[in-house]
DNA sequence: AATTTAAACTGACATTTATCATAGTTTTCA
DNA sequence: TGAAAACTATGATAAATGTCAGTTTAAATT
């Protein structure tokens, strides 16, 4: 049993940095020999942003959102990441402090991996350094087109575009429900606007038949007319 | 004179990747050699989007805007770079098509330097890979933070910042005008909004004497000002 | 099951921002 | 230099979005 978690915290970092051949079985046994399994309840925190992270956090169960607390008071959801992905590589890597909180947004289990481990491997191994950059440069160009969303769309496009993204990133159930569970106010937070204007925005698409809801479920019915409302 | 342009075009690989200790002389060397340098009038583009990138482009001199153009028509500019930055090497790292358009501010000088070098150093010098991460770590720190701002703030606040944002980046002269010039259109497309209503908060900016303008040259009168309207 | 609490929703209204039209101003360049 | 083009500016108006207040519904707790 606990050999089953082990292995499956292996797949993280493999999955993560894409680094199967990047990484020797001494490097990755020695890393996951060190990590420390951990359970959240829905809502708890993982991290806060400016804390001092001492290694890198590892998704094995659930869900977690990662946000930023603006000025203003309100909370932006930068990220939501889930199975197989890791948290605070760049605070580790830049040796800062996390930049973004982490909170579970359902029962989480994750694992914790030392950042003296990845700081050591990533001095030492070219190919596994290269692979978390490569995996870096593709955050950053999706960071990039979020910018470019947020900028230019409007917040019915950007709700749209939510449901579309936790449709492929997180899939949905055999009814055809969103397997990625909600609440308003974080769907708001997601989409950068005001929870009131957020429920607005899915009662048009229930009475438009864009979606339907059931209880906290929303399940996605005419995914083309969302595509072409998020493009315009 | 040629031995100059050499020099200071080594500078810039330096000190983007800030690794004079993590390229070791010869690998530097065969980097600078293969470069060619290239000279841009304002408005001419280094890069599309789209286009595959066979190498990274080091500005000498000048200013670059990089941009993304949003499915309404509107072009989204993410960053400006200035002198000693390298445009590209994302694209080059990732082996992906460019996900921006770079374009001359004003006049440049760029230098180029062909892929192979940077993907042979980043492959056989862990160091060097290593540099490289720490910078894409700040560049997607600073993404995740532009994410923030534009969805929780106001378009007036952005503009502020904005002006602060090139008053510590770029400089002023000695009357204390922002070394920058930027038209209204492209503020506006820095800020993400309509270059009308950019033009308005503007003219509100001198209205209050947080701002002067002598053409198309703007100088911050009230710093103070402009920093508690952005932080409201 | 009844009570309490939190979340989802709706309406009215205020504010912000975009759009369209138009005029003044600067820059370009033939 | 003088005409054309591009940029800056302003008003009027429409559309999008936020805020406040209140109601309904669902969930949690005892």
């Amino acid at each position: 049993m606990e050999d089953g978690i082990e292995t499956r915290c292996e797949q993280c970092i493999i999955r993560q940095f894409n680094s199967l051949r990047a990484m020797s079985k001494d490097e990755l046994k020695r890393v996951s020999d060190t990590k420390i399994t951990k359970v959240l309840k829905k809502g708890e925190s993982i991290f806060q942003e400016g804390e001092k992270l001492n290694g890198v956090f590892c998704v094995r169960e659930g869900i977690s959102k990662l946000s930023k607390l603006s000025p203003n008071g309100k909370d932006q959801i930068v990220k939501l990441a889930t199975k197989g992905q890791v948290l605070g590589q760049r605070s580790v890597i830049a040796e800062e402090t996390a930049n973004l909180s982490a909170v579970a947004v359902n029962d989480m289990q994750v694992c914790f991996i030392p950042k003296e481990g990845i700081l050591n491997t990533l001095n030492t191994n070219p190919n596994f350094a290269v692979e978390v950059l490569r995996h870096m440069a593709h955050d950053l160009k999706e960071a990039d087109d979020v910018i470019v969303n947020m900028s230019q769309k409007t917040v019915k496009q950007r709700v749209a575009e939510a449901f579309l993204y936790m449709k492929n990133n997180f899939g949905e159930d055999n009814d055809g429900f969103l397997m990625l569970t909600l609440s308003r106010e974080d769907i708001a937070n997601v989409v950068g606007t005001a929870t009131e204007s957020c429920i607005r925005i899915i009662s048009e698409f229930k009475k438009k038949k864009l979606i339907k809801a059931s209880g906290k479920k929303i399940a996605i019915i005419n995914e083309k007319g969302l595509h072409d409302l998020m493009e315009r």
